[in-house]
DNA sequence: TATAATTGTGTATATTTTACACATTCATTA
DNA sequence: TAATGAATGTGTAAAATATACACAATTATA
């Protein structure tokens, strides 16, 4: 049964009890989230993975997931799964795409909605001590379990675009770090070099990070300034791009 | 019942009968699709909206949009509804976000993702005949059903940021245009005024514009040129965009 | 106290973006 | 058929931005 078909039929306004009906007894689907979490460590790139709980793909690694609750927003989902698998509430979390190929999973129809998280792997409060529960080297990960290599990939290129227009860097570092730590990051996340004056010169330019006064501790060698990210600046100055560009 | 609770339980390997009996039991979700299909006509960017057809919402537009078969990916739900509601059978279709608060429909839990459609307005195959189906100037989109004012402007934004960046803007134009349509496209998707010879200079460095060798007709001035898009040379040589910029 | 390593800084050049004006073409109409 | 109106087609100078590149200063370590 349809709610609408052809652009041919007469008017009619459905009641609620009518379009109920169909929403309970006909085209149910499950739901799920899955996490694709980043986190940044030893100047590399890293995405939290799990042993795949499914025979089928016994030895395969998985991103988190889990069903969506019949009373639970989709977003509350994901932010569920996040505090269930590292204990941390407050996260970088954003949705990324949906993925609903019919046979995409194996136990029947199951739609994914995919979220891109960053979390500071130094934050004090990260726990990540669950069996079967580790951080890959996103160049290293290369067949995941379902459909989850290809979630991965998407993710991860959102993420690359993302990360050039907007401050979502800043969440998978400390609190306070060092101009070097952040083109660090860049460096490991488009995977690219980037020529250390001019990198200074933007973000200087910028004028978005906060000198602490503070030096870097326990480097073998001349220490740097410490940094922070001025959101509330940011969020004031914050600049809408127009220039077509392709 | 949840499928991974906490981080302390044991390893246990599931077989696809527990997950499918999880599946198929418990965690069903309505899941549909609603489409935010774009035109360009008389130099304004329109939308296709249809009247709502709850009594809740009587008289107010909404998206087009249809719960998703049971057997059906979501692409093709979309493409399905577009079909149905325009004629068209291959036209720009994109996801774009997927809406899931629970109490975003009155009917009960219904997850919906939704695509971004532009469409030629002069496509010889177009039919808008269905009753109740309307194109609304998109500055006088205030106050759809549901959420879809929410869902409207959301798509409307991922648009002015998308076109920018991506050859997408030829899909609202037929196949061949003058660059004064170009502009026209552009400033009423982003809602600016452009520098006509800037403007120019720049479709023209990028050099995937195509001269066609023919005229406007029955303009009452100086004819222009016309142009197509040349996706071909585009799939080439696109760029991937290095440089942080926020 | 010399060495190794990395920080911190400035300038010149190339590239890109912006601002801006006039001659040309075609349709219309006087 | 000549004049007018309206938009097309084109180039250059100035400003802003991005790139390439080298050396002195600081700290830890040997």
């Amino acid at each position: 049964m349809k709610i609408e078909d052809s652009s041919q039929q007469k008017k009619h306004i459905k009641t609620l009890q009518a379009i109920q009906t169909e929403v309970q007894s006909t085209n149910k689907i499950a739901l799920s989230v899955d996490c694709v979490i980043f986190g940044f460590d030893e100047n590399k790139l890293k995405v939290l993975l799990i042993r795949s709980d499914l025979k089928k793909y016994a030895g395969k690694w998985s991103l988190l997931g889990d069903l969506v609750l019949p009373v639970e927003d989709i977003d509350a989902a994901a932010y569920r799964i996040l505090k269930q698998r590292t204990g941390l509430n407050d996260v970088y979390l954003e949705q990324v795409h949906t993925f609903g190929k019919v046979n995409r999973h194996p136990a029947g129809r199951v739609v994914t909605v995919t979220y891109c998280s960053l979390i500071n792997v130094q934050h004090h409060k990260l726990n990540i001590f669950a069996n079967e529960l580790h951080w890959h080297d996103v160049k290293s990960v290369t067949s995941l379990a379902f459909d989850h290599q290809l979630i991965f990939e998407n993710c991860f290129q959102q993420l690359q675009k993302r990360v050039q227009e907007h401050p979502l860097g800043f969440n998978l570092l400390p609190k306070k770090f060092s101009l070097r730590d952040l083109q660090n990051l860049y460096e490991a996340i488009l995977d690219i070099k980037m020529d250390r004056r001019n990198f200074r010169k933007k973000f200087f330019a910028m004028d978005f990070l906060i000198d602490l006064k503070e030096m870097e501790q326990d480097v073998p060698h001349r220490p740097g300034k410490l940094y922070k990210f001025n959101y509330e600046k940011y969020e004031k100055k914050k600049k809408k791009m127009v220039g077509i560009d392709f």
